[in-house]
DNA sequence: GAATATACGGGACGGCCGTCCCGGTTGTCC
DNA sequence: GGACAACCGGGACGGCCGTCCCGTATATTC
């Protein structure tokens, strides 16, 4: 281990940190580092430093979400009904994605490795949800067949529709299509 | 109107739009034009003449492809049952998107504007796919709130599903799921 | 408050890629 | 078969972007 950063160190990594997160959300991922360090007042050597590489700036602001998303799965889990626990979920991801382009990017595979990042060992996210989907599955809410591959597929999908024109009838009939496939 | 091209111009034409439409299915989008280029045994310049820019090779790729499936489409809503024409044209243009990584790529709006490709006079796919599910919705068989966004964005689903892992079953599991999502 | 390590800024670098241009070549037409 | 226009090849150019480096500034420690 290396002793800790500097006060101001400290504060430029959450700064940037910060900035990336939203500016991810927002414009997703083909954002220049540049761009980023300019809106943190930082330069580029800042950001590189504490953050090596891209994909590592946004590994970083993927985990923190991830740990939140995580958590609600647990908790979606732990009580209630596992069908609706699952249904919850996905609503929720459905959500989520629509908030933040960033997330879209990577699920649709945009350059990134989204799959090694969400098998992170402390923040599961497939692993979470894929308990939630088992969860419903042997609650007989969904059909027995699907595994978590299909559903992060009809999960892009929805995002897809989305991004073609944001709209909350829409997004209300793609969930419940979606629903209708996966239901028993 | 200009002249007709003279021979030697009008093979090297061929030849890149061939290469072109192999490379691209095989590789998607992301093939730089110097590969293809190279792969046709001809100059960058020669490319770039006859395509002024890489999205208009694309799309002239496209075009071609996209005449062939909308005569499907037609030759499907003539014949047969609405319903039944309606999952097999979709069934079709996953079995396409399986084999033509550029359509998927487009599709995922990566850097293209598919739409205006789509919605070209002589070549409107997304008219063609239209009527079909208008028809399958008059007769019945499909949920009649359901827009051709919405279809388009379950196809992208399907499409995503085969690039995590391209499986057979997997594939007729979400025909099957987005089937009973869609039906009444 | 001085000494030292640590971090900062942002310019430089290199790779990638699409586009353009020019000297040479090859069809075409009389 | 000769002259001219059309076309070819591929190198040069410019923009973009991620990464690295170094002279400078600042926090930390004693």
């Amino acid at each position: 281990m290396s002793r800790p950063l500097r006060a101001d160190a400290q504060r430029n990594r959450a700064q940037v940190l910060q900035v990336a997160a939203r500016t991810f959300a927002e414009e997703g991922l083909s954002v220049p580092v540049h761009e980023i360090a300019r809106r943190a007042g930082v330069g580029t050597g800042t950001v590189s430093r504490h953050f090596p590489t891209k994909e590592s700036l946004f590994a970083a602001v993927l985990l923190d979400r991830m740990e939140q998303l995580v958590r609600t799965a647990g908790e979606l889990a732990d009580d209630g009904e596992p069908g609706e626990a699952f249904f919850a979920f996905f609503a929720l991801m459905v959500e989520e994605g629509s908030a933040n382009k960033g997330i879209v990017d990577a699920l649709a595979g945009a350059g990134f490795d989204f799959q090694a990042v969400a098998d992170d060992d402390s923040h599961d996210v497939m692993g979470a949800w894929e308990k939630l989907l088992r969860c419903a599955q042997d609650a007989g809410a969904v059909r027995a067949d699907a595994d978590i591959s299909d559903v992060k597929a009809l999960l892009t999908g929805c995002l897809d529709r989305e991004r073609q024109a944001p709209d909350p009838d829409a997004r209300a009939r793609m969930l419940a299509i979606v629903g209708e496939g996966l239901r028993t």
